[in-house]
RNA sequence: GGUGAGAUAGUCAAGUGGCCAACGACGGUGGACUGUAAAUCCGCUCCCUAUGGGUUCAGAGGUUCGACUCCUCUUCUCACCA
């Protein structure tokens, strides 16, 4: 039982750092019923959640079924800095009215994973506004600059001579701050997030608080496009709250080697069912295209349900493989007669007369599933299903 | 504080007085091929009913028939020195 659990606690993991005092954890738990703390920070400027957000969660989930008490920390001080693992140094600040929003909607969309009952939401700016200038003096002085460089983007940056601010040496300590103050047995993050990890067991030291945390990393996820890290600013992202047809459509045109990444860290499957099925495609006993569908199955009944997931695939078959109208298109209307390309403008299809003109020249517009040739083309009264590549529809009624 | 270098389309990056709406690469997008995958090939990629017109090369002025290119100031970035 315990052997399993921790089988299952590093499936997918990057690194895992104090392994032992995790096992010790879990074994107080199982032999005593002692619950145990995991943290894990969130940014509050970025509400919507993607797959690659997910896999901490499940990781988070899975730790509550062994007992762990969650602390979900959203960074609401230390979004004022901005990670300098990101690429903009200086970011706007949030209202308290934002942030309070943007809480919300998180709560709304990791309970579709997390245990709410064993999730506590806490907020940094709560005890670092406490902090006040000594308190943030004495914890600079535990660190030096030299160790700070060693960082690996600040080194690239320090070296390449990219500006660094005195602020983003600020924000590993806070987040370490953090574990200071929520005393956290363990933290999960990113692969990326390795040394503010760290520092959390750094700074545990340093103030004597009587434990230092395990460090738990995952992978980072790839994008849609299979190179870059998942995230919203890329568009290479699948939303948690992404409709059913979307996520269906977006897992299905993930590459086939992408495809046994988001089984390893995605799916609930276990690792040798996996081992199956890259078996069967590896001996052509199996078609990756079928392979894949029961992903996007399995994730997209997870956000939303079996029905809509099932719904979401015959939708697909319809439009794509029997290349059919999809049953669901936006609607515009307009008066009078309409100039093809305006009115593709018009519905959205294309972002300038220019671009629609282009379009039309390349024979990528149809009107009622016919190829339009003539640019100059008049919409006359009545209702047409426009068409710009092979995904994009319209239904326009000219009256 | 001083000295020097730099700022060009979504990103990187050519362009040093007219041939510039600006080479190229990436990205994006359309087409072919497919499993709406990947790979590959081809087209398009500032705006405008358009063999033409308009607005662009950090910002503001100036020189010139003509400026992304020259001059001045401003803002920002980097390097070296203090």
């Amino acid at each position: 039982m315990l052997q399993e659990a921790l089988r299952e606690i590093q499936r997918g993991t990057a690194e895992i750092i104090d392994n032992e005092r995790i096992e010790k954890l879990l074994k107080a738990y199982f032999d005593e019923g002692k619950t145990y703390t995991v943290k894990a920070g969130f940014d509050p400027t970025a509400p919507d959640l993607h797959l690659g957000h997910t896999v901490l969660l499940q990781k988070l989930a899975l730790f509550q079924k062994y007992g762990a008490k969650v602390q979900f920390l959203i960074g609401d001080f230390t979004a004022q800095i901005g990670d300098p693992s990101g690429k903009s140094a200086t970011r706007k600040t949030l209202s308290a009215i934002e942030i309070e929003e943007n809480a919300r909607s998180y709560k709304e969309q990791i309970f579709k994973i997390l245990d709410p009952l064993k999730t506590e939401v806490v907020f940094n700016s709560e005890w670092i506004n406490l902090l006040g200038a000594s308190g943030m003096l004495s914890l600079t002085t535990t660190f030096n600059v030299a160790r700070m460089l060693e960082r690996d983007d600040f080194d690239k940056r320090y070296k390449s001579g990219v500006s660094i601010s005195i602020s983003e040496f600020i924000y590993p300590l806070l987040q370490g701050y953090d574990s200071v103050h929520l005393k956290s047995d363990i933290e999960i993050g990113g692969t990326d997030q390795k040394f503010n990890l760290l520092m959390g067991r750094h700074l545990q030291r340093a103030y004597e608080i009587g434990k230092e945390q395990s460090v738990l990393m995952m992978p980072i996820l790839e994008g849609l496009d299979g190179v870059q890290k998942m995230s919203k600013s890329l568009n290479n992202y699948i939303g948690v709250v992404d409709e059913p047809n979307d996520m269906f459509a977006k897992l299905l045109s993930i590459s086939d080697e992408l495809m046994w990444r988001y089984y390893e860290l995605l799916s609930t499957k276990t690792l040798d069912e996996i081992a199956v099925l890259k078996n069967g495609v590896a001996d052509g006993s199996m078609h990756p295209k079928s392979v894949k569908e029961d992903l996007a199955l399995e994730i997209t009944a997870r956000f939303h349900s079996k029905e809509s997931a099932r719904a979401a695939k015959d939708e697909f078959d319809k439009i794509h493989s029997n290349n059919q109208l999809p049953s669901e298109i936006d609607e515009y209307s307009c008066d009078g007669k309409i100039w093809i390309a305006k009115a593709l403008v018009d519905c959205k299809l294309a972002p300038s007369t220019s671009q629609a003109r282009r379009d039309i020249k390349q024979g990528a517009v149809k009107i009622n599933q016919e190829k339009v040739n003539d640019e100059q083309l008049q919409l006359e009264s009545g209702e047409y299903v426009l068409q710009v590549g092979k995904r994009k529809f319209a239904k326009l009624k000219v009256i």
